[in-house]
DNA sequence: CAAAGAGGTCACAAGGTCAA
DNA sequence: TTGACCTTGTGACCTCTTTG
């Protein structure tokens, strides 16, 4: 062991100015003294051995050739004198060794690399590539719970679930990034990685010979809720050598805290997004976009038959509709669905506040105040899908498609643009599936509209939530999250300047005498 | 750093290295803080000598002995290729700004240098360079369209499109040149970032414009009308000279720039507030209070003589007061202070904005959309401490005292409430001057209200702001900033909700046949 | 000299391949 | 279909030449 490094010292200080190549290096590895452990060898070979065939290439016998094949592949650019004579190249040193990962955050087996966002194995890599190549997504058929049953030994995911699992985990296109890491990336996993080796060692210890342990027995570990802590620590400050003071200890057990914290909020707030069943959520762009183009058409064949079906008056819709039960503007059918889907979608909002952390814990008034609150501005987020711009349809809670004038006996054309315009907004943000579960979340906790008893612990839950969400940003978008974020916050506003006309939209129809016949449910609705 | 710090700078006589090597240090050091408590000699000497120790292995092995062979090994080797160049001591910074450059002109991200002849990123570097030595062309299999979609986020140009846009840009193998800039092109260029720093939020897209071939010759013509831009480059240089010594080197140089730019960013929003001039912001807290309860006395006193003076209908005013004139509610007394401060007001208005970082580089219809639809916002929230709550009392402009229910004749006691509630919101956040000048910033850059030409600057300008005000919390306040955020964004949320209001107030008073007889002005300033 | 950029290196991940 | 393995483009860093 020790011979290796000074062998290393040794080599480096022959083959004079490295020093900024090794500056790195010693800096990293005097800091992470863990990275070593299983790893003296594979540097050694790799200096030696590994690269040094590579980096030969560029010596003088090799001068000519290399400048022949510049002249060749360049002659039709420009004939630029470019003929200078390239000196004998030094050693390049590289950076010591392939960096450890810690196991596929997706299905917990060996990991290969950050693959779409993610850190994942080849399979879940390959899986994903495949998906988004092949642009007729996956149906389960099971309704999309095969991952409820995560205690069975079996893990049989349908395609559909194993897809699912994957967005949730945050991989999408624009996670792709190539090329190297920079030094603080790397730095960073590096950390990350020797943070999870240490929470991990709570039961291995005695093995000090074993280089490099199964990870994927870990990953298992750590993907399940770990009540014990207390043992961990103790371990650590067993074997991990002198150097170490209480202070970075709770530093770095801090930040991992922090982390996990993170990862635990987002997955219960998943998990609950997970139970709404909106049709438009079980649908990809294209598949979405096919069911609202299909009702369009039938629709435009129905006024080819009916003519326009233009909104009339309340009053006379009733005369007519109580003599000829003739659904003259169709507004009976808007109705019907309404009957039907309110209730499945009220009982689902529910259940998702429930699963929202710290939520329940709330004095049920102001959960209560809370849910009125923030009711239709749920709605048009969680359904912002539902629109199409182009063809003015809309899809209900269980899929059916309706063009949005139909609606026009209650909401003005105005509005209906306005909305419209809002969900291409949010649709431009190309949110992921834990972004778009978060934002439901933060829409929840406004506290500004309520009288809270609460108000306190709200305030918090929904600086989680915010954090939260500014984390996923930054994951995703880098640099550009700022931006994100601040245009999530312009929809917010936009909504609560339209929540007054959502709720005249609302009253319109409660009014109507129709409404207060055939659906007292919506009344209830509005009003408890 | 510390002084060891400055000492090692004597020997690395190679300052870039040193730099390097600081830098690394630095960042190490901040990225994974645990470790350096013990280390810091360590690290230093380690730094110094540039040789690697990578393959110790401290974890299970005797500990205090690892750590000595580090330090002795590596001070041994390094002494023998330093020797040679030891040299003169103390000048380890001697050229101060590493030169800041603008954004890649291809792909926007952050450049690197001026390379085949356009100021560009690594990344579009390499990509051209290899394309200048391969020999077969690229092709795009959609017809060289890639680049059509502009602004598509799904943003895949194939490779032959990227290149095209390289070429687009400029790049070509006669923009090559090396050496170093003479001192008007640095000079030049120092300047240029100066100018697009100040413009800030341009930065993003400027790639907007069509293909603009250039010369590429000298790739720095960035030749700007731009004469009365006085010594900017020589206060910038004498301050970052003075900032690099005291600099302490806590934190890496970029997050250095970065603070500089929120520093900049903070004193420019900062100036502009100062420049606006209500009463309120001249006093403290008691000072307000004092004056605000004189004047709850001196009404009182009114109260007593001449009654509670409650809001009359609008025509049974205005006939008293044409036939007697009695200023039977006090509504004229209203009406002169505002006809007396709505003038400077809004003139103020707008000079804040145009002391917004790139908020006059809008087009003009969108500035006036913007300060049309914030307006009311803003007065509120520039005035949030002109409310009393306690005794119902306003204050304002100019500093004036009014009961709040002066202003009953146009607004509802409900509303007034509500007022009060939020100015009371406001207070509780204790906001400091800066967080107060970026929150009115903030609330002159919400996208979603108006139909503005340039969203896309708007919404980075607002990006930044929002970035300013989540450090300013950060560093006031550290975990609970994101608390305050959060309460920030629902005043927000909460005073567009009450826009309407606002709006229907001030279009009662409008409609009020003594303010169209003599206050046209409020008219205008309600449509223009 | 030192600054600036050309060109080289190689750790990365995207995508393709093909036996299982 | 899957996933281990391979091929190839990428881009962060590095070395080396040129130039003021
Ligand atoms: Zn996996
Ligand atoms: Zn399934
Ligand atoms: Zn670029
Ligand atoms: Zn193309």
């Amino acid at each position: 062991m020790f011979e290796v490094g000074k062998y290393d010292c040794e080599v480096a200080a022959d083959t004079k100015a490295y020093n900024k190549a090794m500056e790195k290096n010693i800096v990293m590895t005097t800091v992470l003294p863990s990275e070593s452990v299983c790893q003296s060898d594979t540097i050694t070979s790799n200096t030696n051995s590994g690269h040094d065939v590579p980096s030969q290439n560029p010596s003088e016998s090799q001068e000519a050739d290399s400048i022949q094949m510049k002249e060749i592949s360049c002659s039709e650019i420009s004939s630029e004198p470019l003929k200078q004579k390239r000196k004998k190249r030094d050693k390049y040193i590289p950076d010591a060794v392939p960096l450890e990962l810690p196991p596929c955050k997706i299905c917990g087996k060996k990991a290969s690399g950050n693959h779409y966002g993610v850190n994942s194995c080849e399979a879940c890599k390959g899986f994903f590539r495949r998906y988004l190549q092949r642009n007729v997504p996956y149906k389960c058929n099971k309704g999309g719970k095969c991952l409820e049953n995560s205690d069975n030994k079996k893990n049989s995911l349908c395609s559909a679930c194993r897809m699912q699992k994957c967005l949730d985990c945050g991989m999408c296109r624009e996670g792709i990034r190539q090329g190297r890491y920079t030094a603080t990336e790397r730095a960073r996993a590096i950390e990350e990685m020797k943070r999870l080796k240490q929470d991990s060692s709570t039961s291995k210890v005695s093995q000090g010979q074993g280089p490099n342990q199964e990870p994927a027995n870990k990953c298992l570990d750590l993907t399940l809720p770990k009540p014990e802590e207390e043992s961990a620590s103790a371990t650590h400050s067993e074997n991990s050598s002198a150097m170490e003071v209480e202070g970075e200890m709770s530093r770095s057990d801090s930040d991992k805290e922090a982390s996990k914290e993170m990862t635990d909020l987002l997955e219960r707030i998943v998990r609950g997004y997970h139970e709404l069943t909106p049709r438009i959520m079980s649908l990809s762009d294209d598949e979405a976009r096919a069911i609202l183009k299909e009702g369009y058409e039938k629709h435009m064949k129905k006024v080819e038959v009916f003519g326009n079906m233009d909104p009339v008056p309340a009053g006379v819709y009733s005369e007519i509709y109580s003599n000829t039960q003739m659904d003259i503007d169709g507004r009976m059918e808007i109705f019907e669905v309404i009957r039907d889907e309110l209730g499945i979608l009220v009982q689902e909002y529910v259940r998702f506040t429930h699963g929202l952390p710290g939520f329940s814990d709330l004095p049920p008034t102001d959960q209560a105040k809370l849910l009125k609150a923030a009711r239709l501005e749920f709605f048009f987020i969680l359904g912002y899908r539902s629109f199409d711009s182009e063809t003015k349809m809309l899809m209900t809670y269980k899929g059916l498609v309706f063009p949005i004038r139909q609606y026009y006996p209650y909401i003005s054309e105005e509005m209906a643009v306005k909305w419209v315009n809002i969900s291409d907004d949010v649709r431009n943000l190309s949110l992921t599936t834990q972004e778009h579960a978060v934002i439901l979340a933060i829409c929840l906790t406004f506290t500004d509209r309520c009288d809270l008893d609460a108000r306190d612990k709200v305030e918090e839950i929904q600086m989680l939530f915010i954090d939260a969400l500014q984390y996923l940003l930054k994951k995703r978008l880098g640099n550009e999250s700022g931006l994100h974020f601040s245009r999530i916050m312009n929809v917010f506003l936009k909504l609560r300047e339209m929540n007054e006309e959502f709720l005249t939209f609302y009253k319109k129809m409660c009014e109507d005498p129709m409404i207060q016949k055939y659906m007292p449910e919506l009344l209830n609705f509005l009003i408890d």
